[in-house]
DNA sequence: GATGAATGAGGATTCATTCAT
DNA sequence: CATGAATGAATCCTCATTCAT
């Protein structure tokens, strides 16, 4: 059934050289055109590369997507997480205090998507958002939106359990994305933000940080 | 109130044709650069899109940076804060509990740098870092590790006056690093990672996040 | 008779659009490329002018030939004759006197490269030798350095038969150089060192020059 | 009398650097063009360089030349040598054989002419002669045509004092110019035509052809 | 006059896109 | 379908020329 050629599952393993994988091929050339767009940007990634790295030549790149933003958009589309529903059942079934709830999430956004190239679609929106606005609000509304309610919801229950302070959710929110978004730009610009010479062990910051904003948010908490 | 936008042109009425401004322009070509390096990218900023926004012609950019490399180093170059030696004079005079100081440095770092134009060195090094890495080196050192620095001190300071607990200072520092990307990445990626239709108040951001950072990082938690 | 031209294109019909030639082309682009630079230089030739001579699209050049200054070089190196192993092999097995081997000499240089598009190259040289060093002390090496010294040989030949005096020989090869350098001039700059409205026959030339040296060194003489 | 700027003497040693020698100026600029359109070609000469070498500023060569190709022409036109009055009637007077007058004219045509910048003249007109055809048709005129009537004048004052033979005097005269370019060719083209690391001694070089003319033109030869 | 900042047409080069094979 | 040669619009950059000072 390779009518939907979009959105083929994510590529298993290095593939054959030459081998005429037809399913595949737009699968891999999805992968090639994120890692190069994360990498060098959009406008100096060329479409050559992205077919050289796909294992194609440069016109197949044209015959699976029409144009250079055309292959954009299917690469952002593509590695958007469909992954809200599952997580929010895992919310609905969750056991455990605010605090442990709230490292739990961070740590399976982690695992699930941030470590993956997938999360190179947050770079790239933060890069290139403002020259696609048609993608962004896509990305706006399939990633940013269900991500920060999900988030809040998360912080709700925590208020409703008498755990967490009642203070300005949308700002606690917002601090959790920060956190996860420094990972992600961490990950995808050269360690841009982090200390020279100094590697940041993904899930020992995120230990770290949950912590910091479990306290944070905690009523019991004297300052 | 930080809303007076810091890089309105002077705007000196209609500008005489082939005005002779030689002090003047590379600061204006810098300015410009910045904008369109930042909204659009690298290699997605026409030099002749910089000239039209200098408000001269095509030539005129290229009499004072001879490439347009160059002119993104210089924009790089001239827009990276000569502040930490103000900030560390600050640091040592500072009175106040770390909370205080903690939420009075994201603050006034707010107020100098990240609400201005220059602030978007640091989208720019996010997004096109791995494209110049000669520059991201620079930018590491001149601002990344004094900043981080600085930060640590803030923190550690904290910890000597026994109001913060000793914990992985380094990731603590991430943490904090973390929000004020996050602020300088709503203000130049049209709010990518923002809930839709909704405004940042940086102050109020900068409040909640320090409060929480300081609360976190408290000995006084019984969670 | 020198009169026909040699590099006239195949000129197969008008020209498919779009035709696929990876054999011809560059081939093709070289002979576009001599005639353009031997005429107007190499600063003055448009690439895009190489390219319409040669039938194609400006974009195509670039696809054989990485920059106007590789053009130039695979130009220069393209037209210099591998002539002189067969010229040395007939050295070896001429029967005649010095007069009528130095007139076969000359004459044959005449009818297999002096008179073809080839000899635009030495034009070339002497024009454009100044702003390509390295191609320069190519073309030193393989052609000016072989060729003195052939013609060298045919001298000596002629003082060892007892035929020509023995006077400087490096002074008399250049005599030699000089006519045939002369007849390149004259056909590759308007004849610019030619009497007005006076065309030159290069045999006949070439019968008298020869005529003179081979007096001019003879032994028979009294002056 | 500073009114006819284009034909002033030739520079009159090393200008003091910044003086306002107004009435030398144009005549420095000539000298400066002039190198380097012999070494660089027309349009790889850069007006500003023109302008530095002779010690003005880029404006100013605007204001003695209204464009690159005037000053091109002025750089022939003040350099074409006014010199065949006075060598015709050198010509008259002169007493001695034909290969004494024959090896006298190349001689102080290479003193007067040939050893000077002015004889960069003709590597010019053999360069760029195609592309300034006015100004090729000038040098013809006045420079060409004249000199080889001159040259023919001397060998026919041979034949008719019984020294040469009667032979084709247009080939003969070629013969003659074909030696002064090769010197100039020499001396402005990097020895392009010279074997290898040889310098070329100009007056040995003069008497050797001089000598070689002569007597291949001489009666008194059999071959 | 002299200067050199400013201009903008022109040319080299790149690369998304097309299409004959 | 796949290829990769060919195309030409777009962009960087140069430099002859202009002109305000």
């Amino acid at each position: 059934m390779p009518t939907t050629p979009l959105f083929c599952p994510p590529d298993t393993g290095p593939a054959p050289k030459r081998a005429r994988r037809k399913e595949a091929r737009p699968g891999e050339l999805l992968v090639a055109a994120l890692d190069l767009f994360v990498e060098k940007g959009f406008a100096a990634t060329r479409m050559e590369e992205v077919a050289a790295r796909a294992g194609v030549s440069k016109g197949t790149v044209f015959l699976y997507f029409s144009s250079k933003e055309e292959l954009f958009k299917a690469v952002v589309r593509h590695n958007i997480s469909g992954r809200f529903p599952q997580w929010n059942a895992e919310f609905e079934s969750f056991r455990g205090s605010g605090a442990e709830m709230l490292r739990y999430c961070m740590q399976s956004w982690w695992d699930g998507v941030g470590a993956t190239q997938a999360s190179g679609i947050s770079k790239l929106m933060v890069s290139e958002g403002r020259n696609f606005p048609e993608i962004a609000a896509f990305y706006q509304s399939e990633v940013v939106a269900p991500g920060h309610q999900l988030i809040r919801r998360v912080l709700q229950r925590g208020i409703d359990r008498g755990e967490f302070r009642a203070i300005d959710l949308d700002q606690a929110v917002y601090g959790v994305i920060a956190s996860m978004m420094f990972l992600i730009l961490s990950k995808h610009s050269m360690g841009m933000c982090l200390k020279e010479d100094m590697n940041l062990d993904p899930h020992a910051y995120i230990a770290c940080q949950a912590d910091i904003f479990a306290r944070g948010l905690s009523r019991e908490v004297s300052v």
